[in-house]
DNA sequence: AGAAAACTTAACGTAAACGTTAATTAGGTT
DNA sequence: AACCTAATTAACGTTTACGTTAAGTTTTCT
């Protein structure tokens, strides 16, 4: 057994695992109470781990918040790769997509807090990632196909882009999770019970069908160029002062 | 005229401005870097007025910060009771509703801003609001009123719970904003022109409407029971470890 | 005009957090 | 067994920001 380490019963020192053990308590900080919120001082402590250990691994907080990120949409990614969207009826595929997204938000507020806190400050951290550009996105090539599909055995509409599709069901589904606190706090109920978590999926997979499945009318189409063609939007703005 | 101020010209000293003047650069510099990320000093910097002012008459950063995000709903508000929505076709009315929703969050990124501040941190501040509470919401009463008037014609589906619709239009309009930095960063393009927005608004409009028009079939709610009331959320649930 | 109230300012005390310097320990190597 | 390097620690310097103290200046009321 050349290369075989040796049982490590409670090795003092373990660089992989310190690393891990400080990006995990990142993760855990950084979502909790932000950038600023989080001192790196905390974040040593719940890591168990000498403060100058962060920049000993990380170099400085705003590397280890870029790492949290990294890890965070490498997850959301390696997620959505195993949605299995080229054969069965479509209609069951598009409603295991929205199934799967809204659920994700659901089980994963660690995704939704960094999403928010990043396009807060204009995802300022996010774009110095390489990690991160995703021009030719896998998810929307299969969601294309997948449109195409239902098209072709008549089930979805024509013409769907799937980008604004895609731009729909992540909207359907984060929103709900994202906004729960305001959302729960400005109607006086909790939205983040297993009860009315429920009832917003059924709603949502029950939207995104409806969308698909409606054949546009030319009247519906000429209702939209009315609408949204010809006023230019400077003509209703509001401003916000009082 | 008893109780006429003469003209001030030029006064050295106004409460009611200077008040309103910390107000305004707060809610600038909270919107732009969140309520960690701005310094009372820099507040008080951009309002041309001693730090000290901020104390005098707000108390402290926080009650600040409440009295932002309280001016903020109020204008949100505001906007929505000016609706017209009890006559005309139901489905031009909804698509005004739509309309002018998903462009106050155009026009309205502090609102935005503040909002996914909020949420970041649990809602911790607008808990503290009395003046917030919205249990029984006149945005949501005309909806439902609307909606009603609008199934009566035959134009809209039975059964449909305004909240749930109130949800679905929130999530469409703001999350495209809200999420319009992390967006355009992942995807490599602008998603804040001009182009883009109308586009989506379009689109928006287009769902909402597709979900309304469309006349649910028993066979669709089996399908809702199956996908969704049957298989408890917990066996589907990723964390996000890795 | 004079006093009281409202408003404004400068300067300071204190605490917290980032990041660094430099010394120390443990593990594997020769 | 001595050694060397990777991993870890303690302690410190510096900056920054919150909030306060106490004194000054207008405005207003009598």
């Amino acid at each position: 057994m050349p290369s075989l380490k040796k049982a490590p019963e409670a090795t003092k020192r373990d660089a992989v695992k310190t690393r891990a053990r400080i990006l995990d308590a990142a993760q855990s900080l950084f979502c909790k109470h932000g950038l600023d919120g989080s001192t790196v001082e905390a974040i040593a402590k719940v890591a168990v781990v000498n403060k100058r250990m962060v920049y000993y691994y990380f170099g400085g907080k705003a590397e280890l918040y870029l790492a949290v990120l990294e890890k965070t949409y490498a997850n959301r990614r390696q997620h959505d790769s195993v949605l299995e969207m080229t054969e069965g009826d479509p209609e069951q595929c598009m409603r295991r997509l929205v199934r799967s997204s809204f659920r994700y938000c659901r089980n994963n507020p660690d995704y939704i807090k960094l999403l928010l806190a990043e396009n807060l400050n204009g995802a300022k951290h996010l774009r110095r990632s390489k990690k991160v550009l995703n021009l030719h996105s896998p998810l929307l090539e299969k969601l294309g196909a997948l449109l195409e599909r239902g098209q072709q055995i008549g089930l979805f509409r024509a013409y769907t882009d799937p980008l604004q599709v895609y731009l729909t069901i992540a909207s359907l589904c984060f929103f709900y999770h994202s906004n729960n606190a305001t959302l729960s706090t400005v109607f006086g109920r909790d939205f983040s019970s297993s009860d009315s978590s429920i009832e917003r999926e059924v709603h949502v997979e029950d939207v995104v069908l409806s969308y698909l499945k409606t054949r546009p009318s030319v009247e519906k189409k000429t209702r939209h160029q009315e609408s949204a063609g010809h006023k230019p939007l400077e003509m209703i703005k509001h401003d916000n002062v009082n």
